[in-house]
DNA sequence: ATCAGGATTGGCT
DNA sequence: GCCAATCCTGATT
């Protein structure tokens, strides 16, 4: 099941906190997907959010309607995705950074060039090349594009690992601005989440 | 026009 | 634990 907009468009931590446990859908010409067992917030007037500035090119995508994929570049290097939260124009979003992988392991493992299954989607810039994730879906639906999120129950009889269960709340990870809040979530006792 | 730095990762010491 | 890779963005000159 689809989660629909009115998912996504309430308070952003308790959105945050939903997610943990759904699933993470790409859906080309091989399906991948992962259960989310990690996320951080970034909230309007939250230094370290790409938001805290103002609207740019960059980050408009944060500004429009919740439900849709704010994807940028890092380090050159890695994507990051995001899903935007809240009220539209809040500026608000939920960084995944973590995925337990579920569907597609063998093309996840090609992508990643390797099948450790607990490295291979435990950190924000992993989990984007396990599920190709790329600049071209920023800005896309969530519930009407090819990047999905199903609700947990989205493959029957199977859960991720500590779900459902207890929810750990900690500091964010490699930022400098704001570190102190305690904006990440996790899924207890999942060997799936990033390290450091 | 220029430039410092980043919501990271993987490899090496 | 330390550091290079790699390039786009936003801020500054």
């Amino acid at each position: 099941m689809i989660l629909p907009p009115s998912f996504y468009e309430r308070d952003t931590v308790t959105v945050a906190k939903d997610l943990l446990g759904c699933l993470l859908v790409h859906r080309e010409e091989t399906t991948t997907m992962g259960w989310i067992v990690e996320v951080e917030a970034y909230l309007r007037g939250d230094p370290a959010a790409h938001s805290y500035r103002g609207e740019t090119k960059r980050n408009s995508v944060m500004f429009g309607p919740p439900g849709h994929a704010y994807v940028y570049l890092i380090y050159g290097l890695h994507t990051c995705v995001n899903i935007v939260t809240g009220s539209e124009g809040a500026g608000e979003a939920v960084l995944i950074r973590a995925l337990e992988p579920a569907i597609g392991l063998d093309l996840i493992q090609e992508r990643r060039g390797m099948n450790d299954p607990v490295s291979l989607a435990s950190g924000p810039g992993k989990l984007t090349q396990a599920l190709d994730i790329t600049m071209d879906l920023n800005g896309t639906s969530l519930y009407n594009g090819p990047l999905q999120v199903g609700s947990p129950d989205s493959l029957p009889g199977r859960r991720p690992e500590g779900f459902p269960g207890e929810i750990v709340q900690t500091t964010r990870i490699g930022i400098t601005k704001a570190a102190d809040l305690p904006l990440r979530f996790y899924l207890k006792g999942s060997r799936y989440v990033s390290r450091r």
